[in-house]
RNA sequence: CGCGGGAUGGAGCAGUCCGGUAGCUCGUCAGGCUCAUAACCUGAAGGUCGUUGGUUCAAAUCCAACUCCCGCAACCA
């Protein structure tokens, strides 16, 4: 059995620009990211885990003019939407940030200076073609053309030519340690990301508009208090303000580098060639990892959209079908990294199919025997060659294989030899058949319902993270001390005997995984 | 020549990097079991792996060309 492992891990979701409510795909970066941190803590690493809303910016303040308001009520408002979301998932998170905080503006002052003292930041003038949308202004040659002649930017959105007076960070100084860095591989995952990146540095970087005069809602450019910064200067620095920066504080050196920023593949470009810049400008080590993560889409691959009417309340679909199945359904069904698609049968289908009836059903039929038949008593048993294979295959499903793979970010693969381990079990019981021992052979009986007790065990601990509360319930059901179910406790020796010693008796069991049922509404458009 | 992703039994996917009996889940059909959440287990049917050509003893997998679909115009995860 390896040794508990104290290693510092540090890991972060993108921080979301709250200028809408939180959705399925905000609620799966935040589940995603909480099951690497919740896999880390059970590999017995010190984790630390950070999320938060990126507030500033144009957008925002625009919308909160809309609505006559300042843009510090509009923030705290959605904000708090996002910080309900990530604990109604039971996203646990060390430091839920918020760009608007003090010590945030502070952090992002402090590495504007070191910037600067670098030499990579000088004052010019900017005119172009700004898109309020993208954040972004756009070559001539970029713009395309809109209906009646307007001009409008790559994406469709509108354009203003704009001019004003701008910090300018020089990009272009990085171009070799970037690609450098682009090719390290394990850098940037998944692989197509990384050739993108590559192929961008490749065309040559300009240097980067970093402050704004036009509006005021963001961090001060420090001595020029008319510059707001650009809002990803901004937003990218949250993840050391989290640890105190510019302070040399113990978090700092624990947590610093990174060891994985997951976001969304649409955003790798500012968390593989942007930050990167702007830490080695600062003389901060860079990120150990960005992971981009693909896309959910609704049904038949439609993007969602309000006017398709398919943008879904993540926290609708954890209160109609409960936060682990669908933690469970969105780490299992799409493979990270790609786009996958998710609708309210598929989610029913997965839940019901493999929590329900094979997990589920395993740990009921099996509790449920050793109450009736046994009054719940366990006692120290013999495994018989059979036995023992199977044991043997779920502790290797459970301490081993799930545990490789997750540390690979291979979610839905990790998952599905655990649901191996899981069909084994049933296939187990079936051949053992331990409700015909119970008349021909009690003593066997017990064998066997015994020795599904111990796998039961090894597979609620492996799926912790992934089905917090439940794979909890089922854990106390079985008696397994609250200290003794990290991974690594899953080949101690002894814990079964101290168990027993304990003199624990299983009661009458609950179903952990009720089947889940598709509304009418829903089951008419299925 | 914009960029990228994809095309594998009825549906959804894995396998493609490192060629060698085409695999999984759901669905369908047949059987078994009756401990359990109408759950579980076994078996069967069903695919010339988008097209064409090439390399090779051998191609879903490598090479070339082509066809079609889907994103990039977002609530940006």
């Amino acid at each position: 059995m390896a040794e508990p492992d104290p290693t510092p891990f540090y890991i972060t979701t993108a921080i979301s620009y709250p200028n809408g409510r939180p959705h399925i795909g905000h609620a799966y970066e935040a589940i995603a990211a909480d099951v690497i941190a919740r896999f880390q803590r059970l590999m017995d690493r010190r984790v630390r885990f950070q999320t938060g809303t990126d507030e500033h910016g144009l957008k925002m303040a625009r919308k909160a003019e809309e609505q006559g308001r300042t843009a510090r009520d509009l923030a705290d408002e959605m904000s708090g939407y996002f910080r309900d979301m990530c604990d109604a998932l039971n996203v646990k998170y060390d430091r839920f940030i918020r760009t608007v905080e003090a010590d945030h503006h502070r952090a992002s002052q402090a590495i504007w200076e070191r910037m600067h003292a670098a030499g990579d930041l000088y004052l010019d003038r900017y005119e172009g073609w700004y898109s309020v949308r993208d954040e972004a202004y756009y070559d001539e040659s970029e713009l395309v053309e809109g209906e009646g002649g307007t001009k409008l930017s790559p994406q469709g959105t509108p354009v203003e030519w704009t001019l004003e007076e701008s910090w300018f960070f020089r990009l272009s100084n990085y171009q070799d340690g970037l690609l450098e860095l682009l090719r390290t591989p394990g850098f940037l995952e998944p692989e197509s990301r990384r050739n993108e990146m590559i192929a961008f540095v490749e065309q040559g970087l300009r240097d980067l508009s970093v402050s704004r005069t036009s509006f005021d809602w963001g961090v001060k450019v420090p001595g020029s208090d008319d510059h707001v910064m650009y809002v990803w200067v901004d937003a990218l620095t949250n993840y050391i303000t989290g640890l105190g920066f510019p302070d040399e504080t113990q978090d700092m050196q624990d947590f610093w580098p990174v060891d994985l920023h997951v976001i969304g593949k649409d955003i790798v470009r500012f968390h593989t060639i942007y930050w990167p810049a702007f830490l080695m400008s600062a003389g901060l080590p860079v990120p150990k990892k960005v992971f981009g993560h693909g896309f959910l889409l609704a049904r038949g691959g439609e993007k969602m959209s309000k006017s398709a009417g398919n943008v879904v309340d993540p926290l609708a679909l954890a209160d109609e079908f409960g936060v682990d199945p669908l933690r469970y359904f969105l780490m299992r069904e799409v493979a990270f990294g790609q786009d996958g698609s998710y609708s309210p049968e598929a989610i029913v289908n997965r839940a019901n199919a493999e929590l329900a009836n094979s997990f589920g059903n395993l740990a009921q039929r099996t509790l449920s025997m050793i109450h009736k038949n046994m009054d719940g008593r366990l006692r120290i048993f013999e495994p018989n060659n059979v036995d023992w294979q199977l044991l043997g295959s779920v502790r290797k499903a459970c301490a081993d294989e799930l545990p490789e793979l997750f540390e690979k970010l291979a979610f839905s693969n990790g998952i599905e030899v655990w649901m191996r381990a899981v069909y084994a079990c049933n296939q187990y019981v079936d051949e053992q058949a331990p409700w015909a021992l119970k008349k021909t052979d009690p003593e066997r009986m017990e064998v066997v319902l015994l020795t599904l007790f111990a796998a039961l065990r090894d597979l609620a601990i492996a799926i912790q993270p992934v089905v917090p509360t439940k794979a909890t319930s089922l854990l106390d059901q079985l008696g397994i001390p609250p200290g003794e179910r990290s991974i690594h406790t899953i080949g101690d020796p002894d814990w079964y005997n101290r168990l027993v010693d304990s003199g624990y008796s299983v009661e009458k069991p609950t179903p952990i995984f009720p089947r889940l049922e598709l509304s009418e509404s829903q089951e008419e458009q299925a």
